[in-house]
DNA sequence: GATGAATGAGTATTCATTCAT
DNA sequence: CATGAATGAATACTCATTCAT
């Protein structure tokens, strides 16, 4: 009787982990952190309360973890090492790659929005996101203004907003925004925006 | 010392309620709906617990009316009698005055926003807001519809996306989108999609 | 229906505190601090958990409220005033009042001795006890000093350990060690060593 | 690579014990009893927590071993089979082995004196230190007899009550009562108790 | 012998709500 | 109208203990 392999401890942990983390999502996204408790994540994940202590240190850090894998989605398809030069191309990509995260998992992005907005749940997540989202806003910035536009900093103020409420809109109301007519409206705006 | 008259006790009434309103409410926006407590509430306002159960039914209660009295303040000054003839100084005005009130009370705006992506926290919330924004919607519609757009609908949508993510950045980041340069920008925009 | 006056409230904030108080001493001396538990406190009580926190911040605190009360109890009837002239009659009557506080309140100075020696459980007591401390035995050192002991400093060690020593005995095993009977050899002893 | 020998599992069992007492004693003697886990006493031990269940019944099974292990150290070395004839030197040498054992390991007594005061911690222990005391009462009384005491009983008390208290403050606070000064002072107030 | 994932009862604490006054 | 003492259920988190491997 030997102890579990090192290997098949290992794959307990990196399953249950993912489970406790998709469990918790859909309970965040759908009730909010707060309104959530460790109780109903145990339950719904079919765990104990304390097994799920044995994987995160806290409710909060459940939540952190999630917020970050989130992140990495994004960044994971984003080609940023092409400095300043980004094609019409690579925008429309961008862009298209947006709308399909939040296609994919809209659940991650309610939560996403929802937090921008619940002030001292995370007092760190703001600033993260500033910080992570600088060199999206940049390739903006550097895209918009070497497409001829006369205001780029205002152009990327609107573009900005258009493309966030494009995603509250199909995450909030997907029924009345199907996100596929959006994506392709809002890719025509654009280019009429930056190209006035 | 007579009794008070039903006017004065009445008075009374309307203006503790008022004041409970207004606390709860500066008090939701800073620190979350969930993180405030009924005791903050009456501290702040100077009251005890118990007169603010005099007044309403539950702390649920109390954000149901706020909500409700945000929306008011929408309707309030939108002329809404002439039915379809809705002019482009109208609309623009229609478009200032969103600003302003966001100007005027980023708080209850960014409670707002919050709010839509929780929907359990008030689950009637969400039908509301649909109801209540139905005739803002056609009349929006209509507008973009006269102007000679030849896809009012995917117009409209685009347009709602546009103000609610400018909205949503003024509220999170005013420093960064001053809500004044962002006014101009988006009223630009605007015609420029339905006029595309 | 007018509310209940001051004096109605602060009398009965009085007697429920006292109450907390003295269900809690019982339960610390009995069982210790750490193997105490709130739900214990109420239930002994005969009020709600959360009662319990309604009159004390935490379970820390009122420890610590019991502690200064012993602490305020030691000092309240010993005269401190007469600086550096301290009698032979004062001194026992100040061996003798200290005996009198172990009779009367043997779970508060279980209690103490306990604290004393579960570190940590509040890193302040030991230091606070120190402190308090302190002028007592400056009071015993001069006393021993002017009785014409050749080594006070040592003197003053033993006798100490000698009354503390006695104080435990009485409050572990009081029917092997009666404490009457313990008091006046402990007087005994005291002239003893230091008229060596 | 032949079968480990019987002996050799054995060897193997007592070490392994061992180690988890030590760590286990180190642990309780700073940290207090209940506020050190067995996690942590596996943790700092090297080992899994289930290995010290194998070892050991429950965490109070640990306590009592230690305690036992405790009392025995007072006995090894202690020369109890010359009844009633005890002398002078045996006596004093007596003191100054029990001042050796509180040098030697202050921590282990602060846990003795420490759980004097917590009956409840283990309901068992205070008979067992009361019936394995016994033999030294008889022993100190019988000598105190022979030395011509008047009051062997009362002096009996007063020698133990200086004894305890000499080691507590030792150990509570060492800086202030240095145990080398304090075990010359205690033998030389010893014989002038049972001398008066 | 040895491991650590898993459990479940327990802990301190909070808070919306009630109600006697 | 107004108070705040009182409740009890809920919450995040801990930990001794078990057990399959």
């Amino acid at each position: 009787m030997s102890p579990r392999s090192a290997k098949q401890l290992d794959d307990i942990r990196k399953q249950k982990k993912e489970l406790i983390l998709e469990t918790a999502l859909e309970l965040f996204a759908e009730n909010g952190f707060h309104a959530t408790s460790m109780s109903q994540i145990a339950k719904k994940a079919g765990i104990s309360k304390g097994l799920a202590y044995n994987y995160f240190e806290s409710k909060n850090d459940i939540l952190n973890v999630i917020m970050a894998h989130g992140f990495e989605a994004v960044y994971a398809d984003l080609d940023l090492n092409n400095d300043g030069i980004v094609t019409k191309d690579e925008f429309i990509h961008f862009i298209r790659h947006s709308f399909s995260l939040v296609r994919e998992n809209p659940q991650h992005w309610k939560l996403f929005f929802s937090l921008m907005l619940q002030p001292h749940v995370t007092a760190t997540f703001n600033d993260e996101y500033k910080a992570k989202g600088e060199p999206i806003f940049m390739m903006m910035y550097n895209f918009i203004k070497s497409s001829g536009s006369k205001d780029p900093e205002g152009d990327l103020m609107v573009v900005s907003a258009l493309l966030e409420g494009a995603f509250l809109y199909c995450i909030v109301a997907p029924d009345i925004f199907p996100i596929d007519v959006m994506e392709e409206k809002v890719i025509n705006a654009f280019f009429h925006i930056i190209n006035n």
